[in-house]
DNA sequence: CCTCCATGACTACATCTGTAGGTCTAACAC
DNA sequence: GTGTTAGACCTACAGATGTAGTCATGGAGG
């Protein structure tokens, strides 16, 4: 199940904040400048794909996410390793010191993946 | 300009073996079992996008890349990390691990790779 | 020379994405 | 109770993407 860039924007909300109702979640995108239809839209289409789930509250709906975040990126992350590099993650973390600086905390985090990885092996 | 997942498979070709013609493109992609109409359209489309240039020769064409491999990636890898990290590339990090199992290899990379970074700071 | 084939050129078409617009209905304000 | 309106539901439509098919044409082979 694929989220597209304009979808992920709306889940990014329904993440941080499940059991909003459609006017809610289009407020809080940021960003984006998009009539509360477009939305609406983007909402039904991820209920569709079954990403997320309506309650129903009176005349409204509420949405909360049916995948989590974590699993979403975790497979995102899986398929642009494989489409990209090859399968190789260590080629793209070369990259990515590359494509961006990398903070000091980026640089510690990535020290303490490796001590986590090598004590695991 | 956006290089979608199908023309992907085709850059890889020319990037690894640049000035060829398209029916020996088409022979050398792995994984797809795409006709060769496909492949010449991909190409095409490559060649509208400004990623491929193409070079006559005699009744065919000899496709090379306009975009170097690692510019692709680099710019790839700087909206991935924008669109599904909120540009925290340590968050990136922290899910590579677990979405999919690195290699030894790939451990060792990212050991060295973690030792640049720290000396360059 | 005439035929056949490899290639290029153009066309096709369903699906997905981004971005809305209209219509209908039920609840809320009076 | 009647008009207003927020929200649901359906429809739209252009551009990107995946996946090909048809037509024309210039050389290669006989």
């Amino acid at each position: 199940m694929r989220i597209s860039e304009a979808e992920l924007s709306v889940m990014d909300v329904v993440w941080s904040a499940p059991g909003l109702a459609a006017a809610d979640i289009a407020a809080k995108i940021e960003g984006k400048d998009w009539s509360d239809k477009t939305v609406k839209t983007l909402l039904a289409r991820l209920v569709d794909k079954g990403a997320l789930s309506v309650e129903r509250d009176g005349r409204r709906y509420l949405y909360h996410p049916l995948v989590k975040r974590a699993e979403h990126r975790q497979s995102a992350v899986g398929s642009f390793v494989d489409n990209l590099f090859g399968g190789k993650a260590s080629t793209l973390v070369a990259h990515l010191a590359d494509a961006r600086d990398l903070s000091d905390d980026d640089i510690d985090e990535l020290e303490a993946l490796v001590r986590r990885l090598k004590d695991d092996r």
